[in-house]
DNA sequence: TTTTGATAAATCATCGATTATTTGTCAAGC
DNA sequence: GCTTGACAAATAATCGATGATTTATCAAAA
């Protein structure tokens, strides 16, 4: 299927600009099919709480059965899937407490990894929480135009990991970007509009001047203050579609 | 091979006393697998930050390759196994920065945690720290018999599971379960005996007491004091064996 | 001697088919 | 009418075999 390196074969897939040498990652099934239904989660594609069925999925993916169950097995991790014995996967729910907990676990999980970052932080490490920030404000996020607010939500993780990639604490960071997906998919399910009486550009701004500032409790009570709107924000919106 | 409910056929297993009665969980080998994989990966049978070979792993614990490769790609999630693309799973490493992750986020986790316990707990809860810590002090711990070194562990990560199990955050909790994991493969790999300058005892004794009289500062800084030395014990004897 | 490239061996990834379990259905008994 | 139990359909779990990739080996060339 796949064309090695030096064929001659182009590929068919749509991919691969570059076929005469090896893509970085994402070399089997298994994983892309990860990233894939990571992404369906994320988006709402596949719906909260619903059984995953492998046989259609199977289909709809167009896989075999062994790569598709270890490719739902390694997103147990993320927190998107559960598993239970003989009665198989399904996409894991949302619930307004389940939003609560990953709100609060936000705030103490990135306010912790902000003020490790600016700790040891160096940098390089400044120089790319201004590019984030840059690249950020600079991303338009238009409700009219889909494609603008997936963009949008691209760039605006990439800004929040950023922010805390300098903590030099990898387990943490993983738990953060955890955090972040299961986030995302409240917003990117229950928000497609921003609140009107925020100003979200000038946040973020704030949160990135004071911590390149290495001032560390006003970057952390901004950041904190940053992730706890959003939560409330939400929160709001899931009580609107009547959802406990 | 599984004989039903209502079977007359005793199982040739070790476990299953009650053989008419389906056993709660664990009814898969993917499933059973986790269990036996985690737990020898924590006792230190399977060398940290060795490869895994699937064709040995699959003779020496005589299952199929399926539910081999789901039950390592589900235990990525505890932080014991690394996965690569085409190159397979591997035993996760250790290191002293690693270990020193581990101790950072334990400190801050678990006290939080605790304070969240100790804030929203009920009554059955004070009930089970009471309990839990009784039935630590009443485990024997003896370098000299490994079988109570092992039963030590298990009631030791049931202290520290029930301290902050009333803070009604089940990711913060599976966070702290997965961080103890970690923490715990450490102590049985390069800890048998404790410190002689600490009295363990007196050390979970006054952690429990500060919970259930909801002393939140106290409790906390003693918690956090406890891990703080385990880490610092943990370092020492890393280094004695030259692991960086 | 070191490097390179081809080949072979080992290992990982995937598939299709088979077996086991759960869930849905419905009739018999209470 | 409600519960119980047997049967059937749907679904999950496992297996053995096949295909793809990586790693090891070693001879030829620089």
């Amino acid at each position: 299927m796949r064309s090695g390196p030096g064929s001659l074969i182009l590929e068919s897939g749509t991919e691969a600009a570059t076929p005469s040498f090896p893509d970085d990652g994402k070399n089997t099934i298994a994983s892309q099919l990860v990233s894939r239904l990571r992404e369906a989660i994320i988006s709402g594609q596949l719906e909260a709480g619903s059984k995953i069925n492998l046989d259609r999925a199977k289909q709809s993916f167009n896989v075999s059965l062994s790569p598709l169950r270890e490719a739902l097995a390694r997103l147990i991790s993320d927190g998107l899937v559960e598993f239970e014995d003989n009665r198989g996967y399904r996409v894991s729910p949302v619930s307004l407490s389940n939003l609560e907990e990953i709100t609060s676990l936000r705030e103490e999980f990135e306010t912790y990894a902000l003020r490790e970052s600016m700790r040891v932080g160096d940098v390089e490490w400044e120089g790319n929480v201004m590019r984030a920030l840059h690249r950020l404000n600079r991303t338009e996020r238009d409700a009219s135009k889909p494609e603008t607010l997936e963009q949008w939500e691209a760039v605006h993780r990439e800004f929040h990991l950023t922010l805390i990639s300098g903590c030099r604490k990898p387990l943490l960071l993983s738990f953060c970007k955890t955090m972040l997906n299961l986030n995302d998919r409240y917003r990117r399910t229950f928000l497609t509009r921003t609140s009107g009486d925020r100003n979200v550009s000038v946040e973020h701004s704030e949160i990135a001047q004071g911590t390149v500032a290495r001032d560390m409790d006003y970057a952390c009570d901004r950041l904190r203050e940053h992730i706890h709107r959003t939560g409330t924000n939400l929160r709001r919106h899931l009580a609107e579609k009547g959802i406990a």
